[in-house]
DNA sequence: TTAATAAAAGACAAAAATATCTTTTATTAT
DNA sequence: ATAATAAAAGATATTTTTGTCTTTTATTAA
């Protein structure tokens, strides 16, 4: 016994929004992860990837090879064994965020064209060159100017949110 | 016989970087075209598929997708037939380009967290929130800014490319 | 009114991104 | 030394995005 009456039965959707964010999901966990990290650093503590996915609400597997190629690539510090965990020493806790996405989703997003066009010029522009460049010289700041550690005290206060 | 020598053959890539742009290459292409029959429509004149795609250096059928669905949105006109083709009217040439995007990628880049979080607030924001914000009005007044007709008389002299 | 043209629609295919599961390796406390 | 723990690595699966091919529908010129 159906619940569907084949009878009223119709295709909804032919052609489906593209979900676009500015960032991939992969960067976007990245990101969460690494400011939840950050926090428990200074904190003193290590943290396993079971807690990180829950506290930043990410697929745990998914997680883990992130953070696995930022652990390769020495981004984020990690021990493995009873008491491991994933942590940040003082240098990595000074990176900006920009070494987190440029590892995760490239340079794309810092010096790429807005129209998709194979490179940006500014001897030979897109129509939307002028205005795309400050928006990709604003997000470029923003990833410069914020190191992985900053909000760790606004985080601990209760003022920032990596869950909801 | 084989070329690939196995006493040397070695796993290169086990986590890829994802490309990632702004915006969706389906929202790309549909910028891109937009402001090419834009220009033909001052000109006076429709524009086929063909000579769209190829233009802006897009696969044709692809793109065919994304033009039937801007024209199911009446964002962009077109006549079937011989001298038949995509082209704009007066009060679509004025459109902002903001409409081309949220009909193709949605909305989540005008309103989304940067973070990812299912919803960007005010009282409860990620540690991005501030700075994510004028990144994202950035990039709102940039897409409500442009119209679709804007950079006609541009495109015409040659001071802006859509294919490189 | 017919043939040619060009967009619209439908079905399908490939590639990339996202996600999960299993096995291995390193570390530590007992 | 051994068992327990936790990350690393490997293999595989699912979903979404991107891309192609075929058939249908509308329009127009002859
Ligand atoms: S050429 Fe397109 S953004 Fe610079
Ligand atoms: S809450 Fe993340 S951008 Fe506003």
């Amino acid at each position: 016994m159906s619940f569907i009456n084949p009878a009223i039965t119709f295709v909804l959707i032919t052609f489906t929004n593209n979900y676009m964010a500015i960032f991939s999901k992969t960067c976007e966990y990245a990101m969460r992860a690494v400011f939840y990290v950050a926090q428990k650093s200074h904190e003193g503590q290590k943290v396993g990837i079971k807690e990180i996915a829950e506290q930043i609400n990410s697929p745990e597997a998914f997680l883990a090879k992130i953070l696995q190629k930022l652990s390769r690539e020495r981004l984020i510090q990690s021990v493995k064994g009873p008491n491991g965990g994933f942590y940040f020493d003082a240098v990595s806790l000074n990176r900006p965020l920009a070494d987190i996405v440029s590892a995760v989703d490239g340079n794309e997003i810092f010096t790429g064209c807005g129209l998709g066009l194979t490179y940006c010029s500014e001897s030979n522009p897109c129509p939307l060159h002028d205005e795309f460049k400050k928006v990709r010289n604003q997000i470029t700041h923003m990833l410069n100017h914020t190191t992985i550690g900053k909000f760790n005290l606004g985080l601990i206060k209760g003022k920032f949110t990596l869950n909801k």
